[in-house]
Formats: structure tokens, C-alpha cells, sequence
DNA sequence: GACCAGGCACATC
DNA sequence: GATGTGCATGGT
């Protein structure tokens, strides 16, 4: 019962990341002047470009609400509404986000430093739990704000990993991160590296030329053995 | 005017 | 369990 197509050759995935670093180069991923304000980012960015939410952190920013958890927490969910209404769903997002920093304040003090000694497991289950925050933000929290060696897997990745071959379009995200965790070392700065590679492919060239021959990722060997559905 | 962008929750079947 | 829909704005 897997989803995958078949089993990438070793290293495979090690070498598409050399090669996609070596066309690219660091991506210095994530933008963010605080963990709290990654965290702010990843659940503006759902579904939403970058450059959107970049002008919902420069309103948050300009009007004093990233400098504490605390400053932010009391803001009322529609002043919220207004500051992040640039990256799109405010109002849904400002609900998302009193609901991680009520969660911030119940559980850690409004402390995100002290969620750093939580298990990643564990931490990863109680951020899922919180209303609003699913499988990919909680992954780029845990990635990104606390340096985590978790691969996020977006629809970027389904769609050109599908594409070519290493697991189903329709493969559960628990699936599809597998094949990066079974197949790479558990190493925070690869993953980190990795994902943000995969969106500058994406975005650069995918998008314009979905079938494109000079694809980067053309050529890598990835077919070992064929498993079963 | 259509489509897409660094998703998620909920209702329905 | 799988599928469809609503949520919203800004750029191309």
C-alpha cells in the first residue's frame, strides 16, 4: 500500500538536489526577523504568492504588531482582518492566526522559544491540532521557525515529483513526504534548501513550459524497482 | 476576464 | 475515504 511508482535509485533525490542547487544557488529561505514572524508568514501564505503576503507583513510590521507574540495577541481579529487584507482570506487568516498565538499563549506563555525543547513528533501533533494550521504550514513552522528536519512537501513538489514518476498525482502528503525523508539525509539545511529549490523550479520554469525538454530534472536516473500501487 | 498563487475546513456523498 | 466548495486579493 503505497502510492509510490516506484523506488527512486539511490541517490536520486540527492541528485536532483545538486543539481537544481548548482542551476540556482541558496534561496535564503525563510524570510522572517523572528521565529514568531515566520510563523505569521506561513499561515499568511496559504494559497496566496509571496509577494502578496509581503505586503501583509510590511502592514503588520508598520503598525507595531510583530514586535511580541504579546503585542500581536491583543490586537482585535479585525485589525487583523485590515493589516493582512494584501495577502488574501484576512479574515479566515486572522482567525488562523488568533487561534496559533492563543494556542502560543495557553500552552507556551506566548513564548515560541520554549516550544524549542518540545520532541518534533510531539510538537508537530499539537501544532496540527490547532484550527487552521495543516499538514504544510505545520511542516514549514517546524522547518523554518524551529529549524526542524522536516521535509515540506507543497503542491509544487506533488505536482513535478508526480510528473515524473516517483509517486501518484493523487498521493497522500504523508506518502509523498516519505519518499524526500526515506531518501535523503535528516539534515534541516537540505530540506530547507530543498523545498525552496523546488518553488524557484516551479516557478520559473514549470509554469511557462510545463513539459519542458531542458528540465532540470530530465535525465536523472530515478527507476529501480517497480512496486505496486 | 481567466487563471494562478509557498492551504485549510467543512459539507456532502 | 474521496470530492467539491468557500474563503479573497493582486499580478500576469
Amino acid at each position: 500500500m503505497t502510492n509510490l511508482l516506484s523506488r527512486p535509485s539511490p541517490g536520486t533525490l540527492t541528485s536532483i538536489y545538486r543539481k537544481l542547487y548548482s542551476l540556482y544557488g541558496p534561496q535564503g529561505w525563510w524570510p522572517g526577523r523572528s521565529r514568531f514572524e515566520v510563523i505569521v508568514g506561513a499561515i499568511l501564505t496559504q494559497n496566496t504568492a509571496w509577494s502578496n503576503v509581503e505586503k501583509a507583513i510590511c502592514n503588520l510590521r508598520a503598525a507595531g504588531c510583530l514586535s511580541s507574540p504579546a503585542r500581536f495577541h491583543r490586537l482585535r481579529a479585525e485589525k487583523i482582518s485590515r493589516l493582512i487584507r494584501p495577502a488574501g482570506y484576512c479574515n479566515v487568516k486572522a482567525g488562523r492566526l488568533k487561534n496559533f498565538t492563543t494556542f502560543l499563549f495557553k500552552r507556551y506563555g506566548g513564548m515560541p522559544a520554549k516550544m524549542v525543547r518540545i520532541p518534533t513528533p510531539d510538537l508537530r501533533l499539537e501544532l496540527l491540532g490547532i484550527k487552521g494550521i495543516g499538514p504544510e504550514t505545520c511542516d514549514s513552522i517546524l522547518l523554518y521557525a524551529f529549524n526542524r528536519p522536516v521535509f515540506v512537501v507543497d503542491s509544487y513538489t506533488k505536482r513535478i515529483f508526480s510528473r515524473h514518476g516517483f509517486f501518484a498525482a493523487d498521493a497522500s502528503y504523508e506518502k509523498a513526504q516519505a519518499l524526500f525523508t526515506a531518501n535523503l539525509p535528516s539534515d534541516e539545511h537540505i530540506y530547507n534548501e530543498y523545498h525552496a529549490l523546488i518553488v524557484r523550479l516551479a516557478k520559473e520554469r514549470c509554469r511557462v513550459r510545463p513539459r519542458c525538454e531542458d528540465c532540470p530534472l530530465k535525465g536523472v536516473k530515478n527507476v529501480a524497482k517497480d512496486t505496486k500501487r
